[in-house]
DNA sequence: AAAAAAACCCGAATGTTATTAGGAAAATAC
DNA sequence: GTATTTTCCTAATAACATTCGGGTTTTTTT
């Protein structure tokens, strides 16, 4: 059971390479562009070999946004430790996801444009994973309103559509326009607005 | 020059019963997986004569969303006509997109769904209406912030990016989700949230 | 109303692409 | 050093989009 080890480590490595391989040309050149003979010559194999170590094209799709929103959502618990205060942590929360967009355009493309199309999205592990890291926002303002730091009557899950909605808007534009600027242009006025949205009204 | 009459009109009946089936079908079991036959079929013609009418696959599908959009834009500027006040035009624009939306679900799902993927969005007809839509809210916005009624400091840009972001992940899920409530659920209080964030504050 | 032109339509290729079959070669186990 | 598993490949297979070449019906012309 805990024998192979140089084997699992080559298999690995066979595996990553394909996955790179595909990561690079969906984002590229799009999903339905991209040929399984692109990815496996890319890859340094025959495209009979893939088929060995991947379901089809469908499951080598879904595979890249399944690791890299797995990996967000552990890194994300992490990130928002020891933050006090929700509006603290909202603005941690906004600017860490900014940066792991920036730093992995290529899986943010293949999320934000080639997955939604996929007919089952919702019966996805990467949706059940992005329903948690939404989960996380709802709690934060809940937290808000609690505490007082927030509107007493705001609705967490309306906070979280007006965040996510304009933090998935400017991303989807970014990777639209080939990340050609930089995601982090206006993000602190976005940033004051949103807070100005649900914070408690101190004077009415 | 004018002459044929019955002709075109026929003709136009054919390209509106392809551009039907096609809606309906892409919608229902997405771009990829419905074929040309499927659609012919529908249409009740052989795969080869849609070819009299369309390019090919790709062209039918931009076909949709072009003009659907136009038809909004056009519809647009009656709507907004004799409203006054940007906050008044803001909720006129909110809810008169939604119940296009709620109106037309099939044009929408293929719209927030599967427009996007194809590579060249950002040359399409499509992309030059949806930026002409967008482009009256940033008008109202500067209205706004012009007539004292919003914040003297809004960048209308950055409102926009907010209300058109919170606007389309609505959508996007409800049309996800298939419909299964009511998009204007919790709208009033996304509304109010909204323009909390742009109106001007009177107390700091 | 016959001839010509145009519009509309189809069966049968063609070419591309995802996927599978069946087995060779290489690594690993015993 | 033989058996077994892993890794890989060449050669089918099958689904599909698209094109060819030519029919049939309808419209226009005269």
């Amino acid at each position: 059971m805990a024998k192979n080890h140089s084997k699992n480590n080559s298999k690995e490595h066979t595996r990553d390479r394909i996955i790179n391989s595909a990561k690079r040309l969906f984002a590229e050149q799009g999903y339905q562009k991209t040929t399984i003979v692109d990815i496996s010559r890319q890859a340094g194999l025959s495209e009979a070999a893939l088929y060995d170590y991947f379901q089809g094209k469908e499951d080598l799709l879904q595979m890249i946004p399944d690791l890299w929103v797995s990996e967000l959502l552990r890194d994300l618990e992490e990130q928002l430790f020891g933050i006090k205060g929700a509006v603290n942590k909202m603005r941690k929360y906004l600017w860490w996801y900014m940066r792991r967009v920036e730093q992995s355009p290529l899986d943010a493309k293949i999320v934000y444009l080639f997955l939604k199309t996929n007919a089952n999205f919702l019966n996805t592990e990467v949706y059940s994973n992005v329903k948690k890291l939404y989960s996380h926002l709802v709690d934060i303002f809940e937290e808000g309103r609690k505490s007082g730091e927030m509107k007493p009557d705001l609705d967490p899950r309306v906070a979280r559509d007006i965040f996510v909605g304009t933090m998935d808007h400017i991303i989807s534009r970014w990777l639209l326009k080939d990340m050609s600027y930089s995601l982090f242009d206006n993000l602190e006025s976005i940033f004051e607005l949103m807070v100005d949205a649900f914070k408690a009204n101190n004077s009415q």
